[in-house]
DNA sequence: CCGACATATGTCAACGTTGACATCCGCTGT
DNA sequence: ACAGCGGATGTCAACGTTGACATATGTCGG
């Protein structure tokens, strides 16, 4: 018994002695006679006849009931949560969800995009990679398919699009700091320094500075993607002459690297607030205070926003902020020196 | 200027002046001459046409150059770990991965997997969920779809496997427990009981213990599926009448939970060591032992297998075991009390 | 007992693409 | 001049499914 073919449709019918379209109408409740339906059910039930959707989806014209999600990096918690707020809320309608990663590289994206959409999506849902550019998606919104962007905003495309509170977030996180009596704020960021949450979160570290008449020292910006970057990052802050009395780290992945590089040299005299929440904060010492995104919440909305268009809502391309909330731990209170 | 239809071949064919099936040999790279080439890649850009897949798969019967992804949770990084794994070793072959999460209940996996089958993936990458059944995947097996199942084997069905030294890493850890002078040792372990890793980790514990001869004690056993239930489970530990001097930790989660019990207790002289690695592992005080697993690692080797059963490899269905690494930071060279 | 009508099933074509094969053209060599 | 050839393009059918429409069979009222 070598590799056989799977069967179709005109094979179940072959084995009840019915035609193709009889068995079409019993696996789409068409009308057909009880005795008929049983023996078609039987019949498929013993070949393991399994629908070809391609086909069906073709003859239909009708997309597939497939969203596609584009996100940056697999591995990435905060990622990985945004998905999983999206596949409940997609799920829920009965739509699938199938995700692909973009490894933060535009090429990759587009490519990605474009087998998304070979494969006739009923939506696209991208977290856009760095340096991505979405022009080549207009046709498709004129088309009437629905896309909406998470985390960061499209590049060249009016389009939904669901972020979190970065600037006013940041602003308040460094503000804390500053309350605490912190007049040098180190900021680890994110890089390329163009990434959309990045500009907005220093945006927002600045606006707090500006607000508390601090100035402004590019030397107290740094940057790093990922944790053994952002570590040395954190260390480069650390031995200025002049060095930061706090910090604030502009992901979750600058967080672990500035706490890493604290604990690697001893200091836990620095002050530091991170964005976005880490699951073993509260077991740091001191535990990290953070300003908490809901990743699973931006995902939610995103898929609610996607849900709407798909049931026919025509109207103006929105921007849903989802909120931050501080969280007071012990890292963020310490007082200068 | 409405929703307009998707433009095909035909339009595109229509614009130049030629048939369909031209436009099809300019885009297979058939026989073309190089000014039709031109004017019909030219036709193509001005239209947007982008290839119906559906129809081209289902014309050569090919299957899909897509591999279907079935992970439990898309929000724990272990998971996106390995998905990011097999799709690095994916993508390099030009493949496209697919995942869908089946929120670690069997009917979701398997209707999952329906969707993944009915779009014709060309192969199925499966991480079972808890008590998932693979009897009906028997007859794909025959008909040549390439199965691996990952972290946990399948059940009911002989198909390639990658899983981690379960088993022989928990017993390396428990051991190492053993050999700082602990004789009372807490095992905190994943929910349900009957999860292959958790029965893995715990025969680990068990041999360890036996091979010291020292007695197996079910109180010292407690469970937990997220942070806040294990860390509950430890809590039932320590305040057990004899209580754990040290505790081994089945998972990532688990290992999470304990440590942040410990935290809120206050207790940092309880020895620990987790399986599986945290990012934040050496920043914790005391820095945390760990039993690492190479999530990434296990991801690849089943890419791997897929690819060469996607090459023809006809062979037995073979299990491949990624070795774990000891990785002592501290908190598992406590002293007892 | 006939026409109207409902129910069960069949026939055919079409969805967008490509394999198999046919045709058309111009050029070569003799 | 013409067979022979190779390159460029066309024609047709088929992949598996379902919509539109046709046909067969039975049921009922008058």
């Amino acid at each position: 018994m070598g590799a056989m073919r799977r069967p179709t449709m005109t094979d179940v019918a072959r084995e009840v002695g019915v035609t193709a379209k009889t068995v079409s109408r019993v696996l789409n409740d068409g009308p057909v006679a009880v005795e008929t339906r049983e023996r078609v059910l039987a019949a498929v039930r013993k070949l393991g006849y399994q629908p070809n959707l391609m086909a069906r989806n073709m003859r239909v014209g009708a997309r597939d009931a497939a969203i596609g999600l584009v996100i940056p990096e697999m591995g990435n918690p905060f990622f990985g949560t945004v998905a999983g707020g999206v596949e409940s809320a997609v799920r829920a309608r009965g739509l699938t969800l199938i995700v692909g990663s973009s490894d933060e590289a535009a090429g990759l994206e587009q490519s990605l995009i474009a087998t998304f959409l070979a494969r006739r999506v009923s939506a696209l849902m991208v977290v856009p990679a760095a340096s991505s550019d979405h022009r080549h998606l207009r046709s498709e919104r004129v088309a009437g398919l629905p896309i909406v962007f998470l985390d960061r905003p499209s590049a060249g495309l009016r389009a939904d699009c669901v972020v979190s509170a970065n600037r006013e977030g940041s602003r308040t996180g460094v503000a804390h700091l500053i309350v605490h009596g912190h007049r040098r704020i180190g900021f680890v960021g994110d890089v390329p320094a163009s990434l959309y949450t990045r500009r907005e979160r220093l945006q927002g570290y600045r606006d707090a500075l500006d607000g508390a008449g601090l100035p402004y020292d590019r030397a107290l910006v740094e940057t790093g993607h990922d944790v053994e970057a952002a570590a040395r990052a954190t260390m480069r802050l650390l031995s200025l002459a002049d060095p930061p009395t706090a910090l604030f780290a502009g992901n979750n992945l600058a967080s672990m690297g500035a706490v890493v590089a604290l604990s690697r040299a001893g200091r836990k005299d620095v002050a530091v607030v991170g964005f976005d929440d880490l699951p073993l904060a509260e077991a740091l010492d001191p535990p990290l205070t953070v300003v908490a995104q809901d990743p699973a919440a931006v995902g939610a909305a995103a898929a609610e926003m996607v849900l709407r268009r798909l049931d026919g809502d025509r109207s103006r391309a929105r921007r849903t902020t989802v909120p931050t909330r501080l969280i007071a731990r012990g890292s963020g209170e310490l007082p200068p020196r």
